[in-house]
DNA sequence: TTTATTTACGAAACCGGTTTCGTACAGGAC
DNA sequence: GTCCTGTACGAAACCGGTTTCGTAAATAAA
């Protein structure tokens, strides 16, 4: 590590405008205590000796940093790619600087993450929790810091803030809905964890709608994947072996997607007709499958957005604070070959 | 915004030990001029009252933040999702905090940017430069200021300093001479950008091939993309057709593949029959499409896994500098069914 | 002309750590 | 007993901004 050159700070302005530190401080932020005229003289300074203000000075005073810390269960899906795209749209347009961490689905990890954000390095966070967390001691104490927190995606319905979602039991309804439409008889749901809200939701939008075609719920119809990648395709393959033809399969999310299509490669079975697919997945791809695949797509961007305005909005309105609210961004269902 | 709850500072911990702040700052860091008894007491404290020190205090005095920069042109393609895995990787491991910034492919916001980081914001960066940067201005004053920076997979060959790149030149030298052997007489080459270093080379490569199997080389046959997707797509629907079948098509990032899917969709032009395609992408789908997609696969993570590597390296090494290299971490080209 | 304001600026405290330097005291060497 | 050394700690400077408060001079009000 080289030392660092020493930056230019504001008092060799102030001693090369003959100034006090103070004035060149409220001259650079335009105060009304200073005249225009000195303005003029600190900014040409400030320019000539492209002057940039320490940052960790300024937040260090002033206790904010202009600053979103983002909390990830990993950056591989393409959601969670576009939702990054939606947080920075704001954050630039807003002048936020976001830091970004993975939790790897970890609660663990997650709890860590969030552990830091208590030293003040973030002005507050949005957060999409880990598969593992099942519980939010972690953010509520992080919330009686008073860092604003909002939720995208994956929430957690018992804390008290502001969460940004899509319409996850309706989606799930309205795929389980076309499938059945479409002749399946018997409905698969991948589940990729049993204790998420958005899982949870997707599954009884799923429940409901074969409750509304009087087709009995069979837990055998819910295949859960685990973190063990090999273990879950064995798993589906086995499960896959052992019914007809004829099944519809819903995937509960994009990453179940593509073992699926792989599975019936192995097992010789033609989507659609052996098996029909439908998947809560973002991927562009989706249209250039083999066969191209019926999705859920949901508003990723938009998502990432809307937390990311919400947030903001907490952070720089005296008289807002994030209401426990769920803000719904509706998916949409972009019927393909995959489901006839 | 509601006022920050107070957290608990150094001083609070002296005053209740009955300790100096220095004394309890040295205990912390575990000093050897601080008895064991002495560090346990404060310790103890540390935890119950859980004090998480200030880091922008810390970053101001020490002058480093333990915060690197990642400046990417884009998140959405699978590349740099992947990359960013990499960069966490290391950043977690040696206690890094990332910051990430899009450039969206436009010079100017690049500039901003890194003419951010002169302020000190960051330790060291890492960046894959827009598709719009032809000068070095920006980076050639940041390294002036020693705040070291790496490049990865787009890169300026001007700058002196280490950059991760992968084997852009043989790997389409290989794609080209893939789809020559398959029997693709013609081959497009669709171009990303005229000026981007992977883009040159990746360029040469495809006409060193062409060069080798005594085909001639014919800018008509260089399709270049520009930022205006439709504008793009016509072209390309007006070159395909244009031609006589039997082409192969060399996709130079990505981007790319799926609007020649679309495409051939469109002008019922069947894959590989009457188009061979093959594409730079790390896309997982790839194998799922239809056809599934040959493609040549970058070490993203690795990529990006390697220029962290470095780039903590030179942080955190006093005698080590970053070198003026390339390190290259080869592609692997995986065949599939779009190049027959 | 006197008093009240306003304008324009400076001194100094402050944010919360880190680091330098000084020193009291204990123990060992002579 | 004197000198030296090492141990364990504290006072204070420091990082580079921001903010409070005070004040001299200029202007307005009475």
């Amino acid at each position: 590590m080289k030392e660092k050159v020493t930056n230019v700070t504001i008092k060799m302005l102030a001693n090369q405008l003959g100034l006090s530190i103070s004035t060149v401080s409220k001259a650079i932020s335009d105060s009304h205590e200073i005249s225009a005229a000195t303005k003029q003289r600190v900014n040409d300074l400030v320019e000539k000796l492209n002057y940039k203000p320490n940052p960790y000075a300024s937040s260090l005073r002033t206790r904010n940093s202009k600053t979103i810390g983002v909390v990830l269960p990993e950056v591989a899906d393409s959601f969670f790619a576009q939702a990054i795209n939606g947080i920075e749209s704001v954050a630039e347009e807003k002048g936020y600087h976001v830091l970004i961490y993975l939790s790897h689905e970890s609660f663990e990890r997650e709890e860590q993450i969030i552990k830091d954000f208590e030293s003040g390095r973030v002005d507050g966070v949005l957060i999409s929790v880990a598969k593992e967390t099942e519980q939010h001691k972690h953010i509520d104490t992080l919330l009686e810091k008073k860092i604003p927190l909002v939720f995208f995606d994956r929430v957690i319905d018992e804390v008290a803030t502001t969460k940004i979602i899509t319409d996850d039991y309706e989606a799930a309804y309205t795929a389980t809905e076309h499938l059945i439409k479409q002749g399946y008889k018997q409905v698969l749901f991948l589940s990729f964890s049993q204790t998420l809200s958005i899982s949870c939701k997707r599954l009884e939008g799923y429940k409901k709608s074969l409750y509304d075609n009087t087709i009995k719920f069979s837990s055998g119809n819910v295949l859960r994947f685990s973190n063990d990648a090999k273990k879950d395709y064995s798993n589906l393959l086995r499960k896959l072996t052992s019914l007809k033809k004829g099944i519809g399969v819903l995937a509960s999310v994009e990453k179940l997607a593509l073992p699926l299509y792989q599975a019936c490669e192995e097992l010789q079975l033609r989507i659609p007709q052996d098996v029909g697919l439908i998947s809560f997945s973002n991927l562009d791809s989706a249209a250039f499958l083999h066969p191209p695949l019926t999705t859920i797509t949901q508003p990723a961007f938009e998502m990432g957005k809307a937390a990311a305005a919400f947030l903001v909005k907490a952070l720089e309105r005296k008289n807002f604070e994030l209401a426990d609210e769920e803000i719904v961004i509706p998916s949409v269902m972009i019927v393909r070959k995959s489901t006839l």
